[in-house]
DNA sequence: TTGAAAGCGATACCAT
DNA sequence: ATGGTATCGCTTTCAA
C-alpha cells in the first residue's frame, strides 16, 4: 500500500509536509498542496486507520448492540444509524446479544476491544447493563428508563393511537401487548391508558388490557363486548390480530379498526394496509450520535435526555365506528 | 488506557517479554506469564487494536455491504454474518449501499478506507460492481451470477417449492416475481419453471408467470382459471397474495395453497402462517467468512463457489389440492 | 513555509 | 528465558 513516506519521497518533500498538506489546515504553500494531492490522486492514496486511530487515540466507529438482530425494527434503525453516523464521519461496527444478557455483556466488551469510541445500546428488555467507564455509551429506551439518553415518545405513541380511534367514534378498546417485561411496551400501552381514561370523563369509553404472554385473546368474545378499538404494541401484533380474525370472519375495518407501533415493512404491502405509529429513525439516531459525539470530545455539556415525538400513519386498516357497533 | 509497558514497569520486566506472555507462545516462564496475565486482569488491560493492526496490517474487521438495509431478509443475514465472523474473530462493519450503483460503490471504498480487511457484498440486483485490488471481496449472489462466492440454491428452492405443491395434487400455477431485474428471482422462478415443465411429461399441468412490476395478478380470474398453486419469490409477496385474496373471500389454504421464500419474521404470525423455502444463512455466512479468511492469509486454494441448500417448511398456507378444483 | 524527529502501542527479530 | 530495539504509518511539536 502506498503511504505518506512514498509520496513525500517522490516529490521530495518530508512527511510532514505531506501530512499537512493532506489535512488540509494552511501550513503549506498551495503549490505544494496541489502538488501533494494530485500525487496522492495517482497513486490512489489511502491514509491508514490504525496509524491514525494509534496516533490520535480514535478510530472513528461508533458500535451499535441490538437485544437481537431479529428484533423487527432493528432494519430501519440499523439503516438511520448508519446513515447519521456517516454524516459524522463515523462507522458502524454491529454487535448482537443474542437476547440475553450475558450475551449483551459480552457484546458490549467486545465492541470496546475492537477498539470503538462509542457504543449505542438498545437494551434488551428488563435488563439494566452495567456500562463501561472507558466509553461513552448513548442508550436508546424509553423516558422512563433513567438511563435513557434518547428515545422515541412512546407514551405520547401511545396516546395518539388511542386518540385517533377515539376522534373516529370509537369507544370500546382491546389494546394488546407482547411481553410485560418491555419497559418500551409498557410505557405504549399507558400512553393509550391515559388517553383514554382523559377522555372518560365526557364520553363511555372502555378498554381491556391484554398480554399475548397469556394467551391470544378471543376475538369473537371481543366482539361481543362491542370491541371495535385495537390498539396493540407492534405491526406484528396487528398482523397477527386482523389475519386471526379474519378466519373468524371478523373483518377489518368493517368490524373493527387497529393501530400498531414501528412501521414494518409489511404494514404498506398487507390488505388492509396497517395503520401504524411511526418513530422518526432519523431523528433518533442523530441525537444518539450527536451525544456521543459530544461525550467524546470531551463537552462539558452532554445533550439532555430526549424523546422523540412519534407520528401517526393512517392506512386502510383504520375506520369510523358505526353508530350501530357503539354501546 | 493501561497499556504493556505500564505492566513491565510495574513487574520490572522488558515490554517484550509482556507481549510475549501475553500472546501465549511460550517464550517466556510459567511464573511470569502467571504474574503479567494476573496484573493485566487486575489493571484490566485491553490490548490497543490500532497498535496491532498498525503492526500486523490486519485489523481483524470485515465489511458487510448491503444493497439496502431495510432489504427483507436482512436481519437474518445480518445476524448470521455478525456471528459466524465473531466465531473466527472478526468484528462486522455494515455499509448500506442505498439501493443505487455509487452508493454501492461508495459503501466499498470507505469500508477499504475504514480498514477492513475484507468484504462481504450482497449486490444490487443488475450490478456488476468493479471491486477493489487491495482487499478480498465475498460476492453473496446466486450461483448463476459469474462472481458468485457464496449463495443459497435458489433454483433448487424453486423446484423444491414447485415440488411440494406438485405432491399435494396441485396442476395450475402461478408464479409471482417482484422485480425482472433481480438475478435471485429470475433463478427461483427458473427453479419452479423446470419442476413443473418436468411433471409436465405425466401430468396435465399449467403455469403462468407475472411480475407485479407489471400490476398485480387478478386473483378472481386466477381462480377462474383453475389455478390453486401460488408460488412466490418472496414472503412478502405470498402475505400480499394471501391478504388480496380474503378481501375477495378467496381463502388460503382452502382454495389455494401458496409458498414464498426467506421465512421472513412475520411468516410464522400471520394466519394462515406462511410456507416457505428458507436459506441455510448460518451456512452461507459461515462459507463466505471461510472464503475470506483464506483470501485474507492469501491461501493458494480458495473454497470454489458454492450454492447452499435450501430447505422446505410447511405451514398452514398449503393444502392438498381438492379433486373438484383440477382441471 | 518546510523539515526533523518524537511518539502512539504492540510485535518480532536479534542479542544476551 | 528475557531484554533491547526497530518498525508499522501517521500526527504534532519544535526548529530552521
Amino acid at each position: 500500500m502506498t503511504n505518506q513516506k512514498q509520496i513525500a519521497r517522490d516529490l521530495g518533500v518530508s512527511v510532514a509536509t505531506v501530512s499537512n498538506a493532506l489535512a488540509g489546515k494552511g501550513r503549506v504553500s498551495a503549490d505544494v498542496v496541489e502538488l501533494v494531492t494530485a500525487r496522492a490522486q495517482q497513486l490512489g492514496y489511502v491514509p491508514s486507520p490504525a496509524a491514525r486511530a494509534l496516533k490520535t487515540g480514535r478510530s472513528g466507529i461508533l458500535g451499535l448492540v441490538m437485544p437481537d438482530i431479529t428484533m423487527q425494527a432493528f432494519p430501519e434503525f440499523a439503516q438511520g444509524m448508519e446513515a447519521e453516523a456517516d454524516k459524522s464521519g463515523f462507522g458502524v461496527l454491529i454487535a448482537n446479544a443474542r437476547g440475553h444478557e450475558e450475551g449483551q455483556t459480552k457484546a458490549i466488551q467486545q465492541l470496546i476491544q475492537r477498539g470503538v469510541d462509542g457504543i449505542v445500546l438498545i437494551p434488551l428488555r428488563g435488563t439494566t447493563p452495567d456500562l463501561p467507564f472507558s466509553v461513552p455509551v448513548a442508550i436508546v429506551s424509553t423516558q422512563n428508563d433513567q438511563r435513557n439518553t434518547v428515545s422515541a415518545n412512546h407514551c405520547q405513541g401511545g396516546e395518539l393511537a388511542a386518540k385517533a380511534l377515539l376522534d373516529l367514534g370509537h369507544r370500546n378498546f382491546l389494546l394488546l401487548g407482547e411481553d410485560t417485561r418491555s419497559q418500551v411496551q409498557a410505557d405504549r400501552i399507558s400512553g393509550m391508558i391515559d388517553m383514554i381514561k382523559r377522555s372518560s370523563e365526557t364520553l363511555a369509553v372502555s378498554y381491556d388490557v391484554r398480554w399475548i404472554t397469556d394467551g391470544f385473546p378471543d376475538l369473537l368474545e371481543m366482539q361481543r363486548n362491542g370491541v371495535t378499538g385495537v390498539l396493540t404494541v407492534s405491526d406484528l401484533l396487528s398482523l397477527r390480530v386482523v389475519t386471526e380474525a379474519a378466519m373468524l370472519d371478523i373483518k377489518c375495518p368493517k368490524d373493527f379498526s387497529v393501530i400498531g407501533f414501528d412501521d414494518l415493512p409489511f404494514a404498506k404491502v398487507v390488505r388492509p394496509t396497517l395503520s401504524t405509529i411511526t418513530p422518526d429513525v432519523t431523528e433518533i439516531s442523530s441525537r444518539a450520535i450527536a451525544y456521543l459525539s459530544a461525550a467524546i470530545r470531551q463537552d462539558e455539556h452532554l445533550p439532555k435526555p430526549v424523546a422523540v415525538e412519534m407520528a401517526l400513519c393512517l392506512r386502510e386498516s383504520v375506520a369510523s365506528a358505526k353508530p350501530a357497533a357503539r354501546h
